[in-house]
DNA sequence: TCAAAGTAATAGTATTACTATCATTTTTTA
DNA sequence: TAAAAAATGATAGTAATACTATTACTTTGA
């Protein structure tokens, strides 16, 4: 590992800790390039084992099925932006120059920064675009949620809220704010490069500068007294 | 039908117009209860067929497949979200009015009104929240958008953000703005059901008042000059 | 060095997402 | 109202998917 980062998720998420083996990171790896070039309904352990040169039953041993694999990849990016947020702003006592920093983390977090050698940040980026939704909109949500497995999301809502209630306290909606940053983040830039007329941001050769401009218009807008 | 309302849709949705059949009308009421019921991804025709007393073939004489069905359905809402638009603003001369017209269409449309009678609107609604996103987010989207398929969505997206940009013409963002009413009120319900940390609303036994004030005043903060 | 853990090879099952064919019923229209 | 046409049903079949099970081989680390 190049810089020696490892990322601790849920237990329940896996079988193995696939970041623990070559096998495993080799998992990682591969189904991040799959899924981003194919799509999450395409793309099977049966392919990856292939492209791996490895078995479906070994993958098995590490990931109970694909749900969990994709929820694993999409809880680690989360991880991983709720890291590049705290080593960023950790001298930084202005909240609004806080909040913009977190912004500026969620739309680009994959340009910045190297990262793990075997995680490509930006194709991982495109899957929690494309993909990341249907981590949580299945009829096990709830059971899934009991287990915790919903925790990076929801501990990284949660910095965002309190950073949102720093710079006013009398906002009353300072999860929605945070959620909606990430989920409009996600879908604004979707919308720009698949859904064209449902946006008036544009992200060319993925410059998302006009949806960081944007996201931090309409909060500056929102919080201000 | 009890009010004679028959909405259409892109013709490449479906393989025969099921609005026109007993059939056909049996499968868009029983697929909406059954996918509400056990999710998109548990939902066959071959249940739906034994549920109608019919058989898989039948059902593929209308749909090309199950994703095409739950565009159908999604695409029936956005079409009947739009027409209660169209018919609750038709005397309404300031925009800000239509605008909290609007707003209350997209969280409450099936609550308001009676309706067509194979429909149900309400557990439509619910399909719309949990499901909605998985009709755009696959990778057929691009040639999906070439044949037409979204256009319900886009055409109510484009004449929503009209009303945002009388309201207030200067503002930069009257897409973003729209979709991200339809995009928020359906994330922040589904959060306020089954993810409670990730908002600040409550939604108890549908009742979803506390999501149309907070979108009220999202709106009103950021359209004002 | 040898036991334990990890991985590969292979096979098998139930279900899904269709397609094809032919028979029967219902609707249309001449 | 009979004949033609359209719609539906019954049945069968296929390739792929999402697993599970078993056994054998290979690597690792005490």
């Amino acid at each position: 590992m190049s810089i020696g980062i490892k990322i601790s998720l849920n237990e329940g998420l896996y079988l193995k800790e696939p970041q623990d083996s070559n096998l495993g990171r080799k998992i990682i790896q591969n189904s991040i390039l799959l899924i981003d070039e194919y799509g999450f309904e395409s793309f099977t352990f049966k392919r990856l084992a292939k492209e791996i040169n490895s078995t479906e039953a070994s993958i098995y041993r590490y990931f109970e099925n694909k749900h969990l694999l994709l929820l694993f990849l999409v809880s680690w990016y989360w991880e991983w932006v709720n890291y590049l947020i705290n080593i960023n702003t950790i001298n930084i006592d202005d909240s609004k120059k806080k909040l913009q920093i977190i912004i500026h983390s969620i739309v680009s977090a994959s340009r910045d920064n190297p990262g793990v050698d075997y995680v490509n940040e930006s194709k991982l980026h495109n899957i929690v675009i494309s993909e990341g939704g249907k981590t949580y909109h299945t009829k096990a949500v709830d059971n899934e949620n009991s287990k915790g497995f919903f925790s990076s999301y929801k501990s990284l809502a949660n910095s965002v809220s309190q950073v949102i209630s720093e710079i006013n306290p009398d906002f009353k909606y300072p999860y929605a704010l945070a959620t909606n940053l990430f989920e409009m983040s996600n879908s604004q830039i979707y919308f720009a490069k698949h859904l064209p007329r449902l946006t008036d941001i544009s992200v060319k050769e993925n410059d998302v500068k006009e949806v960081e401009i944007m996201l931090n218009y309409f909060t500056t807008k929102l919080l201000e007294k």
